[in-house]
DNA sequence: AAATGTGACAACCGCAAGCCA
DNA sequence: CTGGCTTGCGGTTGTCACATT
């Protein structure tokens, strides 16, 4: 199911990624958002290239990503904008919440391309019930703006969870075990989110005592963010008496 | 039990579009 | 306008897991 890691000429990892390399890049883009990504991965402390961790991200660290388990009205949704779309699938995961085009694209490839062949030799009629949507009702996308002259501090060496540390409470809801229930069985576990939690512990000092900085999720996705840049953008310190993830997923990714 | 075939899906690759100086 | 850079997208590949022979 996963490639076997190797490393290119440029001495980047390529191939599956470990549990360590997700923890660091869930740890690195929840605390910064990603404001560039081919600079990302040197300061997440990563050997890898910008492309394959906003890959990695988007298809599988991201949170409210729904990992398998199709439902019968998701499977119609992507057979009928399929038939209206052709090969968009992105648009296609625009339709449907929490999937990526990625796994949208390979469900359609290894499960739906018979069915809808089936389908349409049955029946064409379906054809014309198509309900052409626009493009407006896709996830709409609010990047969090970084001071590219100052970049972000690296994590690497603020990651050191120890697993012998119990997390101080239990922050991640049952919506991120959803999120993370059907891969666990080869990179991301509850352990790595209290890990990641944990990591922003020690890492911040005080996660819990840090002062609201995006209240309202009013953020500031222009470039007239200050001179502080991300130094200011304190934004997981929101999350205090919230769902984690949810909140995330409400103004960065 | 071993060999082979097939399904599933994570990840890579190349290209195109958009942005900005 | 133009060229460089970054991001997004879709096609494809590689590998594991499970089923079948």
């Amino acid at each position: 199911m996963a490639r076997t890691p190797s490393c290119d000429k440029s001495g980047l990892r390529k191939g599956t990624w470990t549990p360590e390399e997700d923890r660091k890049l869930k740890a690195y883009v929840t605390r910064y958002g990603y404001w560039n990504w081919r600079q990302l991965p040197k300061y997440a402390g990563l050997q890898r290239c910008g492309k394959s961790c906003r890959l990695r991200w988007l298809n599988y660290l991201r949170p409210n990503v729904k990992r398998g388990n199709y439902s019968k009205e998701e499977e119609e949704t992507i057979i009928r904008l399929h038939e209206s779309l052709g090969n968009k699938w992105s648009a296609i995961a625009g339709q449907l919440p929490g999937r990526t085009d990625n796994e949208v694209k390979n469900h359609w490839n290894t499960n739906l391309k018979k069915l809808f062949k089936d389908k349409s030799l049955e029946s064409k009629d379906d054809s014309e019930l198509h309900v052409k949507r626009g493009r407006s009702e896709e996830k709409e996308e609010t990047k969090l703006v970084i001071n590219p002259s100052s970049p972000p501090l690296i994590l690497e060496s603020s990651l050191s969870y120890s697993p012998e540390q119990p997390a101080s409470s239990d922050q991640f809801s049952s919506d991120t075990k959803d999120n993370t229930v059907e891969s666990s069985k080869d990179s991301v576990t509850d352990d790595d989110n209290k890990a990641l939690f944990e990591a922003f512990e020690i890492d911040s000092g005080s996660f819990w005592t840090e002062p609201f900085f995006w209240e309202n999720s009013n953020i500031n996705t222009s470039s007239s963010l200050d001179s502080a840049g991300y130094e200011s953008a304190e934004f997981p310190f929101l999350y205090r008496e919230m769902d984690f993830y949810d909140q995330l997923d409400g103004f960065c990714f």
